[in-house]
RNA sequence: CGCGGGGUGGAGCAGUCCGGUAGCUCGCGAGGCUCAUAACCUCGAGGCCCUAGGUUCAAAUCCUAGCCCCGCAA
């Protein structure tokens, strides 16, 4: 259904809300808009790192930069919190990433409610980890919407919904750079067609609605009884964070490039363990699994550097029969 | 002081516990073999063993301090 336009008379009051890399572009394309962005909102700052310092997250540092207030509340459904974003007064509340649920309140505290930027095709990969999913599970597209939020997780009704198709070597890594900048421009629009009145609302379809949970660093452990073409989507999928990995003589190895093989390298009469290695090439090491077989070119052994495998193999003593996963 | 691994010719590693001529797999150079080769053989160059102190007849190795890289966790 379509939306009324706002009053035009005078520019839009902004607050947004965002935290990590994936919201920075959306807030700078509402820094270079006409609208009057009066505050940002992002989590707190965390320890993280390897000495457990206290880092701002990125969206803080732009809006540092950029001399927009920020505010950063402990508990997003306590009182001052809701008081405070009533004290700016805005029009409509964007929100990009920014970790946490918000409760009824603060969704019907602007006039015009809040937007968000979501990096999938709804309904499909609502959730927290979309980008990851989207290519873990072998789709061929991808995308952003930008959904009136309601109360239920990502289930709002679709404003604007941008679609892009993923290339063979997309990685969680690239897609994530590509949807940042893709949501910024449907962010835009959605603004846009807002104040010309253009704006409208679909409501989204239930039944094709589908889910992309947070990623756990298991979620990275190679199964080496699922076939190649799922492993090396995830190996895809989870770089360069949390990493597809599985274990070399008890350490973790992380593998961060491989492609299929096709081959088949081994007699079918004698049955080798998924995870063995099959093979030793200039270019990749070959290794078993449920089906056909994965092509691992590039590695990191925990405490030591990426390397492809060739340099890998130089200083290691990696012999056919070789068990990964243990 | 969150936990842990590491810095050794151009690359990746061993050697460090138990001080005593610095080694392996490659790469590089020259030559050979071959119809041919990212194949094979021979020879060769290339190292302030992260830095600064200390211990010792003697330190890559032991002690102290510092710098840098990385994994976990977050």
């Amino acid at each position: 259904m379509p939306i009324p336009p706002p009053d035009l008379s005078r520019p839009l009051r902004l607050v947004f809300m965002g935290t990590p890399d994936f919201a920075v572009p959306s807030l700078q394309a509402l820094l270079t808009r006409e609208e009057e962005v009066v505050g940002v909102v992002a989590q707190p700052d965390k320890p993280s790192g390897r000495h457990m310092v206290l880092h701002a997250p990125p969206v803080k540092k732009y809006a540092f930069a950029h001399q927009v207030p920020v505010f950063q509340p402990q508990k997003i459904r306590a009182a001052e919190t809701l008081a405070h974003l009533r004290d700016w007064q805005p029009d409509l509340i964007v929100v990009a990433a920014y970790g946490k649920i918000l409760p009824r309140p603060i969704l019907d505290l602007p006039p015009y409610g809040c937007i968000n930027v979501h990096a999938s095709l709804l309904p499909k990969y609502r959730g927290a980890a979309p980008i990851q999913w989207a290519i873990a599970r072998g789709e061929t597209h991808s995308g952003v919407t930008i959904m009136k939020m309601s109360e239920q997780m990502d289930a709002g009704d679709i404003l604007v919904q941008t679609q892009v198709e993923l290339g063979d070597n997309e990685t969680g890594g690239s897609l994530h750079d590509k949807l940042a900048i893709l949501g910024a421009q449907a962010l835009g629009e959605a603004l846009a067609l807002f104040k010309q009145g253009k704006l409208s609302a679909s409501p989204q379809n239930e039944a094709a609605a589908s889910y992309a949970p947070m990623l756990k660093k298991e979620d990275g452990q190679i199964n080496w009884t699922q076939d190649a073409v799922s492993i090396e989507q995830r190996v895809r999928a989870f770089y360069p964070w949390p990493s597809a990995y599985t274990y070399l003589a008890g350490r973790r190895l992380k593998i961060l490039g491989a492609g299929v093989g096709k081959e088949n390298v081994f007699a079918p009469s004698v049955p080798v363990a998924p995870g063995s290695v099959l093979g030793i090439e200039a270019t990749h090491l070959s290794i078993a699994t449920g089906k056909d077989c994965l092509h691992i070119s590039t590695v990191q052994l925990e405490g030591k550097k990426t390397l492809p495998i060739s340099e890998f193999l130089k200083g290691r003593n990696i012999v056919l029969g070789l068990r990964l996963g243990i």
